[in-house]
DNA sequence: CCTCCATATGACTCTAAGGTCATAATATCA
DNA sequence: TGATATTATGACCTTAGAGTCATATGGAGG
């Protein structure tokens, strides 16, 4: 957490700080980001930002977590309006989401891509032991797909979760390569619709 | 290319050199590897390191290079039967090969996940400008088998072939968490099925 | 035994990182 | 205005990395 230092500062300053980090953490991963680098694009001194924060991974945890909120409130604007259970409702509103944030966010959704590449040891580091709880989430679901017969019961749970994962982390990850012209906007909907077909048909129960 | 003068070393020295140099890039991405880590646990000075290496980058694609070598025998063994040119059977002899020397050589499999894992900058530094050469193989083969209808028309070839080598990575991933009981060991044919047959009903020509 | 050449060495430089701290500047309030 | 609390500062510290270089070692041939 921030010094209540920070949260004194006047919201412009916060912001510029804010700002400067984000592009920091965008552009490197979490050990080459450097505090140098954001103390010299902020204008402010180093001592100052020590005043502010902990330590680099302090500011790090407070800016995911300034993203985190920010994307709750586009996994509810997806998730709210279906209420029927079905997994691939589900995964589908959860792809559609992280599409739509990763679009309106392409800074947030690099820094996303960074931090899913880190390291294990890193990765301990930032999360603490809390982890992947995402993953079990899915696996759980898969689990009660194949008790009532939605999904088919000779594939791993485990594995299946652990894939579906990893696309999600592929799928920004090719968008991050892609131009977004307005027909692209427009049509990320197909998109994600499309892995969501990949997964659909190779998991689903053939009947 | 490392200079003459290791090339003129004992097979013993060379070896025990190489085989720290592995253990350190299979613990640590290119960046986080450490010169003096490798030079102490070799026993070797510093300086004579450098007589042997032009840097680190040196060091690095000369592993790299040895583990490929290795590697290509693994994917002839696995393409050498097939002459059918059909895509699914080369994607499962992709995986399998592929799969096959993760678990024979988990080392190497460390590695290559590190490999994957770097940002765009490192693996620039690291290849150069010849880069994700396989993707593209993938893609034309996807082209092909829409030509001959044995691939849905209504699939973006692009996508598929980078969600295609990003599950690559994502398996090898997965086996590193692992542990290979003989079980396990014996139907790793069985896994890599699973991904195959995970992409084929997915995006196959429906009839 | 001496010369010569390849190999071996570790103290050294330079750079950049994260983090500290005594002090200066500024704002707040009596 | 003067006292007090808050914020700002940058020189400085430690650590660790890659890479250098003058010198030492050791073996082979004359």
């Amino acid at each position: 957490m921030p010094k209540q230092t920070f949260f004194n500062l006047s919201e412009e300053k916060r912001n510029k700080i804010k700002s400067v980090a984000l592009d920091e953490f965008s552009e490197h991963s979490f050990s080459k980001s450097s505090i140098n680098r954001i103390v010299e694009n902020t204008g402010i001194a180093k001592g100052s930002f020590y005043q502010y924060f902990e330590d680099k991974l302090d500011l790090y945890r407070y800016i995911l977590q300034c993203i985190s909120e920010e994307k709750i409130i586009y996994i509810q604007k997806y998730t709210e309006e279906l209420s029927s259970g079905d997994f691939f409702d589900y995964l589908k509103a959860t792809y559609s989401s992280g599409i739509a944030f990763a679009i309106d966010h392409p800074v947030y959704a690099k820094i996303g891509i960074f931090l899913l590449k880190e390291d294990e040891k890193t990765q301990k580091l930032i999360f603490g032991d809390l982890m992947s709880s995402g993953e079990d989430f899915v696996k759980n679901m898969i689990l009660k797909g194949q008790e009532n017969g939605s999904i088919r019961q000779d594939i791993s749970a485990d594995f299946v979760a652990f894939i579906i994962n990893k696309l999600n982390l592929a799928s920004t990850e090719y968008l991050k390569s892609k131009t977004f012209d307005d027909d692209f906007y427009k049509s990320y909907e197909a998109f994600s619709n499309s892995i969501i077909d990949l997964i659909k048909n190779g998991i689903k129960t053939v009947q």
